[in-house]
DNA sequence: TATCGTTGTGAACAGTGTTCATTTAGATTG
DNA sequence: CAATCTAAATGAACACTGTTCACAACGATA
């Protein structure tokens, strides 16, 4: 019974402390990957360095090698962050409505608002290293495609229920998405150029182009 | 007139030994600008560094500075031979016919044709630095600024041509461009997605959206 | 108590842009 | 021709960057 006891409580012991320390690791795996967003978010890709994460959070560089195998993966960490954020408000705006009209233009209004809310994740995601995403890590890369598929989902969706015609629903996904991706972009690139008033007005018009063209009730 | 004759024979010697050496001065000002452009066009944005440029050439990357005063200032220089090229493919595009309509589908094929065969250019030009080209250089962004305002000189001369139905002229032009810039910027940074062909068959859905939406025999 | 394994450090390496004193070489002058 | 002056090119330095690795520290385990 004592050898009995003893070795249950030990095995408990061994068992708490390991949890603590895979406790520790993940706290410190969100510290650095916090700190990392918040520097990322300020300062852009190109003001973005490892040995500023580490000074920020009172590590030393190496440390973060601990934790992420590259800048790369640390970035890739970031920009995945970001994506799921972008997904879910999308998913949101995508139920906002039963009209799928209305479902589509909140979409559409989601996407561009997280691209002027976020330029930097923005840039990353879709603009600068959209490898770390597709190429890097496979398994998260089919999910991203489909989440992207999904857009084709709702535009089938949209046909049947007789809100856009009939056509080819990729070329329109691919369109749309071209349409409000050449938005986002010029609004972040060109931010000297296109105001929020300017980038509004401009996707107000593309709407009303799209709808225009490929709405059911165009001729 | 001894004198004299001397006199003015050193006075053209001293002129061509000043002309010789502004040649040289040209000369190494090209082969740096050159090379620049070749290991951009190769590398990237990313990859690109004075130090190759100048191990390229066989000098020392010190020697850079004397014919460029940053390398911002030397990437400028090779995004302003790209836009150069680009401004002068898409005015022979504007001028390849009489018909509007046509010239406007030439233009887009020169845009989205220019964007794939120099992506480097084109992401330094649209989607990396364009502060390159409107901040830093006041004087060229005038030139910039005036070339993008002739879309809208044509979009008002296709308007009257009875080939634009009539509305916001301006707004019409910034949808124009961004529906090219979303196509383009998709297909250069989402190579693995947006192939040639895909790229192609996007265009076409896209420039039939448009015409269809605001050209004069829609509605 | 001794051993083991993990963690964090600090120094090093190769690379970057940039500056600057110094050499080099060609042009100009006496 | 000789001396001087000027412009160019260099090479070494500085402050950065990402990344690696031997080593020290320290808590968990035996």
């Amino acid at each position: 019974m004592s050898s009995d006891s003893s070795s249950t409580r030990t095995t408990r012991l061994r068992q708490r402390s390991q949890d603590r320390r895979e406790n520790e690791r993940k706290e410190l795996h969100r510290l650095i990957l916090d700190a990392a967003a918040e520097l990322f978010a300020q300062g852009g890709y190109e003001g973005f360095s490892l040995r500023r994460v580490a000074e920020h959070i009172g590590y030393s560089p190496g440390a973060i090698y601990r934790y992420f195998d590259d800048k790369d993966d640390l970035l890739f960490n970031v920009a995945d962050e970001g994506f799921k954020r972008f997904q879910s408000a999308q998913r949101a705006a995508a139920l906002s409505s039963d009209d799928l009209a209305h479902s589509m233009r909140a979409m559409a209004a989601a996407y561009v608002a997280f691209g002027r809310e976020y330029p930097n994740h923005y840039r990353l995601m879709f603009m600068e290293r959209p490898d770390l995403l597709f190429q890097s890590h496979q398994d998260q890369a089919v999910e991203w495609l489909n989440a992207l598929s999904e857009y084709q989902v709702i535009f089938a969706a949209a046909v049947q229920a007789g809100v856009l015609r009939q056509g080819d629903s990729a070329a329109m996904s691919d369109t749309w998405w071209a349409m409000l991706h050449g938005i986002v972009a010029l609004s972040i690139t060109m931010n000297f150029l296109f105001d929020e008033a300017r980038t509004e007005h401009l996707l107000q018009t593309a709407l009303e182009m799209f709808f225009r063209a490929y709405g059911s009730n165009a001729l």
